[in-house]
This record gives structure tokens, C-alpha cells and sequence, in this order.
DNA sequence: TGTTTCCATGAAAATGATTATCAATCTTGG
DNA sequence: CCAAGATTGATAATCATTTTCATGGAAACA
């Protein structure tokens, strides 16, 4: 079993949730369609096999995954949130293009240093933090 | 006549849109109270001095000055838009307290470059950017 | 100064994403 | 298998923001 799905579960039974049905197929559509996708987006892939499972469901499940650490929440500025799976990968930034919508990802070890260093001076502890470049893609330049 | 309001005025005037009592009052409620505001915050302010001043019209206005460059919309994730006026400052990014809501502003030319090294290397023209740096200030540590 | 033409305004309704409610239905420990 | 409690789906409710629309106001012009 895949190490992600047993993350989850562990948190459900730690927390004295239940392991249903829809949890898991919510799951197995979450890690396989791409990143970045909205609940709706997800909703409407997972309806297609699954016409029962309810859209307050999905919002209620990717919530649980984002609180057990198996997805990211994002706010890239399109007015919906939307979810990212963080398999153990390394942490990264975003480049979206505001032309078609790509987004690009990056990280870059020397910010992350430097944005301790901007803490460590203003005496602050980092918890969490977002830095997302805006901007076009080569191909949406070209237009 | 400050700079600010020669700005937005020849921005109406450009626009073909009209300089009105409103915008005005808004204006300088926008300038004298602190940065960072929602819509809600300037709406509650100007509402003491000017009872019939519409909830609409803060909002309209508040989008106006972000169009015409004399302030900057952020979203800090606490669900509501916030404004700030952009003085001719240099810009720069934020520190916020997610436990005293206090935000820190900071600079830092460093980390601006790299992000233009990081956009050269994807060959992406940068429009805008965001870094926000979430966590707790010193003060609310000590609780 | 009066007229005309649009734009702006305020109140209220509409929107869109997300959350809460609730009766019916599963999970799970015993 | 059973009871206790969590989950679900449908729907209503929220909340910030936007739109609508009738009325009022700015500004170019006569
Ligand atoms: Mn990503
Ligand atoms: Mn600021
Ligand atoms: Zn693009
Ligand atoms: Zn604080």
C-alpha cells in the first residue's frame, strides 16, 4: 500500500475517524489526477465514476487531506482553492502564468536561506509561507 | 495637491470617469488610516463621518485606486481583500503574525534577484510576485 | 445659467465558493 | 450481531464581492 494512503489512514483511526468508501475513492482520484487541481475539478473527474459521491464530500475530504499533511491547500489568486499532494517530495514555489495557466514548479534553497534570515532579523518564526511569481510563459509571450 | 490624488484624478479624467464628492471622502480616508485594510475596515472608518456612503461604492472605489496604481490589493489569506497605498515606496513583502494578525513589512534586494534569476531560467516574464511569510511574532511566542 | 448626456451612487438582489445542517446510513469496537 | 458515534448527500446558509436598477450628479456645451 502506498505510503501516502497509509498516512491517511493512520490519522483517520488516530483520530477516531472513519475509513469509508468515498474517502478512498476521493484518494485514489486525488493522487491520480494532476496537481494543483480545484475541489470542482476534482469533483467533476471523480463524478464521472462516481455519481453518487457528493460535492460536500469532496470539500470535507481534501480538508482532511491538507490536515493530515498529505495535500497542500493553494490560493493562486483565481478566487478557488486549490490542492497539491505532497508525496514526500521537497518543498517548492510556484511561476503561474496568467496567460494559460501553467504553473511551473521551482525551488530555490538560497531564498528559502535568505527568508530565515528576514525572520531570525524581525525576531519571527516561520510557520509557513507562499511565494508565487506571476507573470507569462515563453509560449503565451509569443502571442 | 498630494501626488497621489493628481494621480487618480487624471486617471478619471483619462477614463472619461468622474471626479465625485465620494471617491474624494474615500480617498482621504484611504491615506489617513493605517495600511493594510479590507473593504470593511475603510467601509466602518468612513462610515462615522459619512453615514451615507455606500458599501458598493467603497468597494468600486478601492478597485479603482488598485487600477490606477496608488494601491496594491493583497490577500492574506484571512478571506478578505486588503489595500495598501503605494506612495512611490519601494515595494516590498510581508511578515504576518497568524497569531496577533500584526504584519512586518520587509525588503529585501537579494531575494527580488534571485527571483528574476528563477524567472530567466524558465524563460518567464515576471508581472507580479507574492512572498508572504507566515508564523508568529516574538511577542505572541511568549504566550 | 440651462440643457443634455452619461457616469456614479445606494439599496438590494445576485453570485460563487465554501460551510453548516440534518435525517438517513455506514464503520467499528465489543 | 449491536450499539454508539461518525459520515454522507442534499440542501440551506454564509460570507465576501459583484451586479442591477432607479435616481442623482458631473461636466461638456448651448
Ligand atoms: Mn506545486
Ligand atoms: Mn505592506
Ligand atoms: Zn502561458
Ligand atoms: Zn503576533
Amino acid at each position: 500500500m502506498g505510503k501516502i494512503r497509509e498516512t491517511f489512514r493512520r490519522y483517520l483511526s488516530d483520530k477516531g475517524l472513519k475509513s469509508t468508501q468515498q474517502r478512498e475513492i476521493i484518494l485514489d482520484e486525488f493522487l491520480r489526477a494532476g496537481s494543483h487541481l480545484s475541489t470542482e475539478e476534482l469533483y467533476l473527474r471523480i463524478r464521472r465514476q462516481h455519481p453518487n459521491i457528493g460535492y460536500a464530500t469532496v470539500y470535507r475530504t481534501l480538508k482532511l487531506f491538507s490536515e493530515c499533511g498529505i495535500a497542500e491547500e493553494h490560493n493562486f489568486g483565481d478566487g478557488q482553492t486549490r490542492y497539491e499532494s505532497v508525496a514526500g517530495e521537497e518543498h517548492h514555489d510556484h511561476l503561474i502564468c496568467t496567460g494559460c495557466k501553467r504553473i511551473i514548479e521551482f525551488e530555490d534553497p538560497r531564498i528559502e536561506s535568505l527568508q530565515d534570515e528576514v525572520a531570525r532579523l524581525h525576531d519571527f518564526k516561520i510557520l509557513d509561507h507562499r511565494l508565487e511569481l506571476y507573470g507569462l510563459c515563453s509560449e503565451c509571450r509569443q502571442k
